[in-house]
Parts: structure tokens; sequence; C-alpha cells
DNA sequence: GTAAATGCAAAAGCTTTGCATTGGC
DNA sequence: GCCAATGCAAAGCTTTTGCATTTAC
């Protein structure tokens, strides 16, 4: 908890910006958000917290947390907006997400994480992070799957 | 070519909708078109070809050649809006997307793709459809990475 | 004290929608 | 001829931006 804070305000420090509270308020609010969210969601539970916290604040907070490693994009349909889901104390993990009802499983396995390592480097590519999701069905929709 | 244009066809004969000559031009325009590429870009192919179709033609047609899969979308960075490729004619393939210069690169592993089922399998999951995207830095920019 | 950050409200996109008109089938 | 599709312009949304004010350092 706290050592991401430290990172941060010294990654902060160093580039000459500042840790405002809003920015306090906005890492600890994402922080412990387990599930992705969107700026709006955000926005709706600082709101219910009594923190104030503008929209144009999070918007330009996100970013921030984003280069820090704090939080990162996660798979979003088509017509949503961007969602993000916080890195630090979660596990890399990749997506299935259902086309019918919308629900993301999460799974993670050593192996492709390995594969996708031997084909950076067969490319010179040197990778920072990657998203896989896969779409289709999942079990409860399978069955019931005619449109 | 034409085999998709006869599916597309049929499939919408099926739902009883039609295949207009707008939707007729969008197809063939989308197929001709081997990047990936947005609305906009569609919209300004189109034009400069002397095709006029407005844009909300484009918008309620595109879905249309999602399900059809004629197109499907592609990943994109955050604050880009959504991105299409199409998929008849191209074998399928992955991404890795620079963070600098914003280039893709496209590969296919077939590895990577056996396990995805094994691991749908273990999640009783059906895939239709995945996306892989792996973002960092190409070969040309991983020596020149700082910001 | 100074440069950066905030909040507000307005502006700027991208996308969707209502409605009259057009056109497949 | 009927129902779907189109085009236009307006509306809807999310996201960005200008500017005066506040604040971290």
């Amino acid at each position: 908890m706290d050592a991401i804070e430290y990172r941060i305000r010294k990654s902060l420090r160093r580039s000459g910006k500042k840790f405002t509270a809003e920015r306090q308020a906005i890492l600890k609010e994402v922080m412990s958000i387990h599930t992705h969210f969107d700026v709006e969601d955000l926005f709706g539970r600082l709101r219910h917290k009594g923190i104030r916290v503008s929209r144009a604040t999070i918007y330009r907070t996100l970013p921030l947390l984003v280069e820090n490693k704090a939080i990162k994009e996660a798979p979003h349909q088509q017509g949503d907006f961007v969602k993000y889901e916080h890195i630090a104390g979660h596990t890399h993990h990749d997506h299935m997400v259902c086309i019918k009802c919308g629900k993301t499983y999460e799974f993670k396995d050593e192996q492709i994480e390995k594969l996708q390592d031997v084909i950076c480097r067969r490319y010179r590519f040197k990778p920072v992070d990657h998203h896989m999701d896969i779409r289709g069905y999942c079990h409860k929709c399978r069955t019931i799957k005619g449109g």
C-alpha cells in the first residue's frame, strides 16, 4: 500500500510534479477497487465518501498512475469507455470475456507468458506489458446462446 | 471476395435485412483495406472515391460486418477510437504495439493458439475470438527509449 | 514565491438517434 | 407496397481544455 504511494511520490518529485491530496485520494481509491473500473465509477465512489475531486482531475491523474504502473487499462468491449484495473498487489492475469452476459473471467497461464517472451525475443521487441482477452461464451451462456 | 459478399447477403436476407448499395460499398472498401482503420478512415476513403455514404450509415453498418465476421475490432491504444481490421483473407494474427512510435507488428504463434484452447476447455468457455497485444518497445525504439 | 494542479464550465471529439425520405425485395 | 435503411442534423456521451484560483514544495 504505502510502498506504492512512496514509489509514486518519489517518481513525481523526480519530474517536478506534486503529490496533491487529490492524487492521494485517487490513488488510495484505485488501490481499493479490486475489479475493473472507469472514470465515472471512480468519481462516484469518491463522491460517495464525501471526497470531492473533479472529473477533470481524475482524467488528468489516471494517466499518471498508468505511467507509474499503479494501474493499467483493462480490456473493454466496443462501445464501452476505457476501463482500468490496478496492478500492484494483483498478480498479472489475462481475461475471458463473455460476449453474451459481459462477465469477465481472469486466468493466467505460465506457458503462454513464456511463449510471449520467446516471440518478443525473436522480433527483438522489448515487452513492457500485454493484454490478452479471449471472447466467447462462458459456461453459463454457451448452452443458451441462441440470439 | 464474392464469397464473402454472398455469405453476408444470405445472412442479411435470413434476418429480413437488406443488402443496400451503401452496405456493398462499405463491405468492398473494408475488404480492400489491409491495415487497421476506423470510421473516419473509411468515410474519407469512400468520399475520396466519390462514394457518398453518411457516417451514420457507416456506424450502423460496421456492427453488421462484425456480426458476420467480415471484420473485427483491432487493438487500440487509450484515447484512440475504435479500430477495425478485416478478417477474411487474412489469417488470424496477434499484435505487438510499440509504445514509443505506435507502430503495430503482427505475429502468430501456433503454440499459443493451442494453449488458449486448452485453457478455455478448462473453464468450459467456448472461444469465438481472441485479441492479444503485447506492448513495449520495438527493435528500432528500444535503444532510444529515454523519454 | 513559483510552478504545477485544481475546478469549473465550455468546447471538442466520437457516436447515436429521431424523423422524413428513399429504396430493396 | 411494406418495412428496413439512409441522410441529415440534433442530441448524447466521454474526454479535453482555458483560465482564474489554490497549493505543494
